[in-house]
DNA sequence: TCGTGGATGTAGACAATCTACACCTTGGGC
DNA sequence: GCCCAAGGTGTAGATTGTCTACATCCACGA
């Protein structure tokens, strides 16, 4: 595991949880595959990384689904890049997605630091 | 989905924290699988549910990698269980699984609420 | 010309969940 | 005596979303 080494403090992402965050991240404007894992990493202070082949294939799902678009654009640097934008249907599905991680991290809160009379 | 409709809550598990909540659950003394299942169902006010197909598995790894004991007994309603107990390197493990959750909140935390400075 | 970083993509392995089943026991109702 | 619900353990197989590892192309500077 090379890569692995060079981020001490990395962690894998949670199942479920990848979607959730690239839809976030184009909620601040349209983006690229690649700017989005950058922005993924810099917000998350490199603890998320998102490896090329879990984002690809979460963004070919999304548009699949009907959240996001995409159309082929030059970057800042004249490169070729794939710009994707949230759909109406995608921002209801964050607020879908929202809510549904803030129940889970309750639920586990539940658990993990339970009221002392909760036995 | 005959179940799913009973329980308009409950959500799936996020990958990777069962464990978590099971070597919680145990950490409040040893317990068999069912109870294991009822109490995160309980604490976790019936959001999450624990699927046979999901905790027996996760038992048996768990006491494979030497984070629990388990032996047979007898319940207070006199059926024959198999008693988990958490063994010293399980309350490491849970340590470091907790440490790993909280990392996990936090980081997601960044991108889903991000201070309006870092845009 | 050559390497690095930006950028997109796929194939296949892997792992943890889910659904759906099977089996056994206890205790209560009829 | 019989049946059924609830308590209790378990497995097989499908599904799904990651990961690793690879391939490809372009721009730019040394």
């Amino acid at each position: 595991m090379p890569k692995k080494e060079r981020y001490q403090n990395r962690i894998e992402l949670l199942q479920g949880t990848l979607d959730m965050l690239i839809l976030q991240t184009l909620q601040w404007g349209p983006q690229h595959g690649y700017g989005i894992s950058q922005s993924i990493q810099g917000r998350s202070r490199e603890i998320l990384q998102v490896e090329t082949g879990s984002l690809y294939p979460a963004l070919h799902r999304l548009e699949k689904q009907g959240w996001v678009t995409s159309h082929w654009k030059q970057t800042e640097s004249h490169q070729r890049a794939k710009y994707y934008r949230l759909t109406p249907a995608g921002k209801r599905q964050l607020l879908s997605e929202q809510a549904r991680w803030a129940q889970i991290v309750t639920a586990i809160a539940g658990i993990m630091n339970p009221a002392p009379d909760e036995g």
